[in-house]
DNA sequence: AAACTTTACGAACGGTCGTGCTATCTTCGG
DNA sequence: CCGAAGATAGCACGACCGTTCGTAAAGTTT
């Protein structure tokens, strides 16, 4: 029976499904998944993978969830590992500018991509990238606030966390477009200057 | 004759089908540009609009000009003459940030949105948006190095414009998935701690 | 006025999309 | 060993996609 906390066998394939889903919209974006490409490309029915999820709308809520996990355990568990204060919050940049250049999605940064597809269009879609986007960018906004309240830094928290957000970004936008390393160096290096 | 320098006259309907275009690939993308929808919406045959371009991917390349052009008469032309060094940085961030916030395209900034769209993908729609974003990057950075060289500032040039660069473009994208304006105040305020 | 080019249209093409239905196969409790 | 239930496949649908072709007006040239 589902819903009794046990495994459904389809979660198999489903978590297949998924694990493509996020490489191919890092890339190509949520509107450029389809239902027949992901088949084709992992050998399976359309119509098989379609019932997995009822919807294409519900196929990338799926993608946006599966994304999240995957995005959390490079980024927010292990910088959660570290002191709060002005390490936590070093380590949530590294982190972040690591998962970007190592390319753990093929595209760069997940979230940053589907955020621009969905930025300006309504719906549960735009919805769940902003409300994961947002609970990043509070994540960082505490640190920052840690980091201040215990005296490791002197600025204007929301300030700060804005700018490393900023920083971050644009590194990942600049390297993915253009190619190349440079722009994660002038990030580490506005970076480095805002947290010391 | 085509090509003599005069204008072909169809050029009034393509320049009514480019406004649309872009202002349709700002929120929905480049990819979410099809002949069918802007010849329906323009009243037009979808033929008659094919025709235009040739081939879709010529619609976006032509679409990416137009939104240039655009571009360039809110943010660069102005900006262009005010007086070099600080002076000018200060028109070019303030351009933008209204640029960005008056919605002269409905989904935020172009540049922005189809960057992401198209980051990770190759082609010639690809190399026409790199080379549109990083001919305003060069902008920006020219007028740092002015602002430098003149004695306005004291920073690494290359360091300040990838941050203010950096800072427009995350309150583009914080403004318009989240809506508000709380974003171009972070930004205004730690580009005016840039800028001083 | 005749010849020709430009501009736009309408119909049709092969293809892919998301979405239903129906059937087959696997798995497992009784 | 059987039958129920879930997982997957096969097939068909209507809609929309980019593209092609033939053609009818409108404008220009001779």
């Amino acid at each position: 029976m589902p819903g009794d906390g046990r495994l459904a066998r389809g979660d198999a394939t489903r978590r297949l499904v998924l694990r493509r889903a996020v490489d191919v919209a890092s890339v190509d974006g949520l509107d450029g998944l389809s239902l027949g490409r992901l088949a084709t490309e992992l050998e399976l029915s359309k119509s098989g993978v379609f019932a997995l999820f009822g919807s294409k709308e519900e196929l990338q809520l799926a993608t946006i969830e599966a994304a999240l996990t995957i995005f959390r355990s490079h980024v927010v568990t292990p910088a959660s590992a570290v002191p709060p204060g002005l390490p936590r919050l070093r380590a949530i940049c590294e982190n972040w500018l690591d998962y970007s250049e190592r390319r753990v999605f093929p595209g760069g940064c997940f979230f940053f991509n589907v955020g621009a597809e969905f930025d300006a269009r309504p719906g549960r879609v735009h919805d769940a990238v902003a409300s994961a986007s947002g609970s990043f960018a509070g994540f960082i906004r505490e640190a920052c606030r840690d980091a201040v309240s215990l005296g490791h830094l002197d600025a204007d928290p929301e300030v700060l966390a804005f700018e490393l957000h900023a920083l971050g970004r644009a590194a990942n936008a600049d390297a993915v477009l253009n190619g190349g390393t440079q722009a994660y160096t002038l990030a580490r290096r506005a970076i480095g200057a805002r947290l010391s």
